[in-house]
DNA sequence: AAGGCAGTTCCAAATTCCGGAACCTTGTCC
DNA sequence: GGACAAGGTTCCGGAATTTGGAACTGCCTT
């Protein structure tokens, strides 16, 4: 086992769980003897890629880790690094995918992820419709504030397809339960027989939030796929929230009664 | 010199200016033999600490790093705490404001707060810079020992901008003024048309040395104005300063002749 | 076909690393 | 104050990794 192999182990014992560890710490997440810990651990603070709490003594990432961390997004920005992610999940369920962005209280498509399925894609990017609508587009909603969604729909609720939330208060209702279940979904509502599962996706660092979804035929497809997707959508934005540090829990948490 | 000094220097390589390296970039600016780079750069890669673009085939720092960026300082107190009040004073002022650690004889800007005025941000966090030639860094090496600021600065003093101390005579006596008014201003150093006053803020518990400043276009802003900017600053500072305990008079007493 | 570019693999010598044990430091308890 | 424990560092010989020159492999270009 090399040194950088050691160096690593000890960088990968810390996580937002756990963002600093002490000097004993380290010794049982690695296992390793005192002596080599000492060392290892010197050598990382030394070098910048951890740094050392002078009071607590405990350690944590350095200041060279958030140099490239920076240099890192530069290349990953929010929706690139999404696009990526959902090409992988479309091309593995063979759905359709979808990046959008809220203004208002509509939604416009920024990228759009062809499917293997034979779905004609009606929603090129630049398409604007009612988030309200679109599984989305209320995920994106759920996580504002009760009073900025207010602020945002329309006095005169506007009149929207059968299966939407036909008034504020049944639209307040699905919010509630994306924001108590994390999962957002659409069946038959833009378009007829069109489904669509969807997630918002907060950029911790500019707060700029997206909306990804995929879409797919009702009639084409199984419960057993429709849960499916859910799974490869629950994996996809654990993943995408860990990368982009979205700061999911403090968004909501004095808003709403529920925990999400 | 062990394998994890030669991979940090690998990864030192990195920066704003050059993100992504190729192989033959590593190799001449580390001066390393083919064999070496060529092997140190597949562990780094192998262990996350670089990426490799499949298709150019260059390197640029990996998820690793991004993702122990975000760990850095991500809950230290000193940071937020002034961070929060950086807040409502560019809320008042509509300017730009940034938050830096030393490190050497440069600084890193940690966080950004944008203003509302229109002046395009140019140093994002991660940002290195001579703290020589800001308001806030040199507002943080005036709290060090003049032994201490002799070290950190090279044997061949950088050349800076034109406003900025030409040597280490005139660095000394802007550190004095700023020791003795407890005031550090800048104006068109790093970049032209744009000035900044900056105060360094210490906690007197960990010991750790944030430097804080408020960035404005020179043209765009009165001598008024700037007084405001002045006096906002100081209040901010005398508060941050009880809340964090910073040990400030104990700091260059012993150095300096005025007592601030 | 030859040549240059980009990078990898091989190998023996040399350096570094490993980990047990002894040794410091600091804070605490009686 | 003295003893003790926890937390951490230093030492050292044997073991393992690293090193860099040279040879090798693809892959373009001329």
């Amino acid at each position: 086992m090399s040194a950088l192999t050691n160096a690593i182990e000890i960088l990968r014992c810390f996580s937002s769980a756990r963002p600093d560890l002490s000097f004993a710490d380290v010794m049982a997440l690695t296992g390793k003897p005192k002596s080599s810990t000492s060392r290892l651990l010197r050598s990382l603070r030394d070098c910048g890629l951890l740094e050392q709490d002078p009071h607590t003594r405990r350690y944590r990432p350095g200041l060279l880790t958030f140099e490239l961390g920076r240099l890192h997004r530069a290349h990953d920005d929010l929706i690139s690094m999404a696009e990526r992610e959902l090409r992988e999940v479309c091309a593995r369920t063979g759905h359709t995918g979808y990046i959008a962005v809220l203004d208002g209280y509509e939604q416009v498509v920024l990228r759009i992820v062809p499917g293997s399925n034979p779905l004609r894609v009606v929603n090129p990017p630049g398409q604007r419709t009612p988030a309200l609508a679109t599984s989305n587009g209320r995920a994106m909603l759920a996580r504002l504030t009760d009073e900025d969604i207010r602020a945002r729909v329309p006095a005169t609720y506007p009149k929207l397809p059968r299966n939407s939330p036909q008034n504020f208060k049944q639209l307040m209702a699905r919010l509630d339960e994306i924001r108590r279940t994390g999962v957002s979904e659409a069946a038959d509502e833009s378009i007829e027989g069109v489904g669509s599962q969807g997630f918002a996706l907060k950029s911790g660092e500019t707060g700029e939030m997206i909306g990804i979804a995929v879409s797919y035929s009702v009639q084409a497809t199984t419960a057993a796929e429709r849960a499916d997707v859910r799974r490869e959508l629950a994996a996809m934005a654990a993943k995408l929230r860990r990368m982009t540090g979205d700061p999911l829990d403090q968004d909501t948490a004095r808003v709403q009664t529920g925990t999400r």
